[in-house]
DNA sequence: ATTGATGCAAAGGCTTTGCATTGCT
DNA sequence: AGCAATGCAAAGCCTTTGCATCAAT
């Protein structure tokens, strides 16, 4: 059996300077607002787990455990949280999804189209040659997108089993 | 003056081995469906321009040429014709947008966030990176999105006027 | 006290769908 | 005739917003 996990395939983490809630509070204050209970429970919660999540799961994960915050509030904390790039918004051709961004490695992404199955991978060139890009075009980029989408390697051998016997 | 145009910048086409109302054609009686008087009306008026566009765009382009065809239909026309490789659809942070697919070169795009430009431009090593992170994580890819985000030209020099008194 | 945050429910976009009607082949 | 497409209006998602209430400084 390969190690490959199923639903999204994580980086190892840096080493954060501060937490993402201290980093939160401090993007907060900066704009007179305030780090309540209700964005600390958010807050918490998705920094326990690492993966990819949406609005809707947010809701109900939180409901699932006990704890609970309206969801205009969980809507309105994770643009917060994307503003004040602790979190990265990510659309995908169904769904709109949210990964750490704050104190993880920046990574692109593959996407199966099969089984929806996230997978990260980090690769030095793609920056280099947005920035390669940009200029050529006289753009400044802030940021990017790069997303392959296809079969992921347990679809494609669950499609086309390729029986042992035919090795025979 | 340069010469860079505002909404989106277009490369030289592809030659045609047959129209893409053709392609349609034939994708559909494939499926055993037709080509029907709406969906005509639909794919001309797309091919007649170059240029990105909404379902929204499209509806109200449509009216204001005496035609019409309804919301719901283009709904469904624009889903085929993704379907049928024709149209490539684009997800941007505001809004879902479609582009010629079929007949025009493969290409990626950069996004000014101020003004909501669309830049398209080629690079032959985005592909490439794309087999090679897919095969070594394998996956097979069938397509990748690759959407730099950032500020054109126009909006850089309109952000910070460097007048030209400055340089005197 | 004052300012912002929360929760609720209502309103909004955008997109899809059920269904009766129309139109091809 | 028979099957699929259209148009309309209604329904569905997902997300945002108005507003009264609550909380924290």
């Amino acid at each position: 059996m390969s190690s490959s996990p199923s639903e999204s395939i994580s980086l190892p983490p840096l080493n954060l300077p501060q937490g993402p809630e201290d980093k939160f509070r401090e993007f907060l204050e900066i704009r007179g607002e305030k780090l309540t209970a209700p964005r600390r429970t958010l807050i918490a919660h998705i920094f326990a787990h690492h993966k990819h999540f949406d609005a809707d799961e947010l809701v109900s994960d939180l409901q699932t455990s006990g704890q609970r915050v309206s969801r205009a509030t969980v809507y309105r904390t994770l643009r917060l949280l994307v503003e004040a790039g602790i979190l990265r918004e990510l659309r995908l051709t169904n769904r709109t999804v949210y990964e750490h961004d704050y104190g993880y490695p920046s990574h692109d992404h593959m996407h199966c189209t099969e089984c929806g199955t996230i997978l990260e991978f980090t690769n030095e060139e793609i920056r280099q040659l947005r920035e390669r890009m940009a200029s050529l075009h006289g753009f400044r980029a802030s940021g990017h997108r790069f997303i392959i989408t296809g079969k992921c390697g347990k679809c494609l051998r669950a499609r086309s089993p390729r029986r042992r016997l035919d090795l025979i």
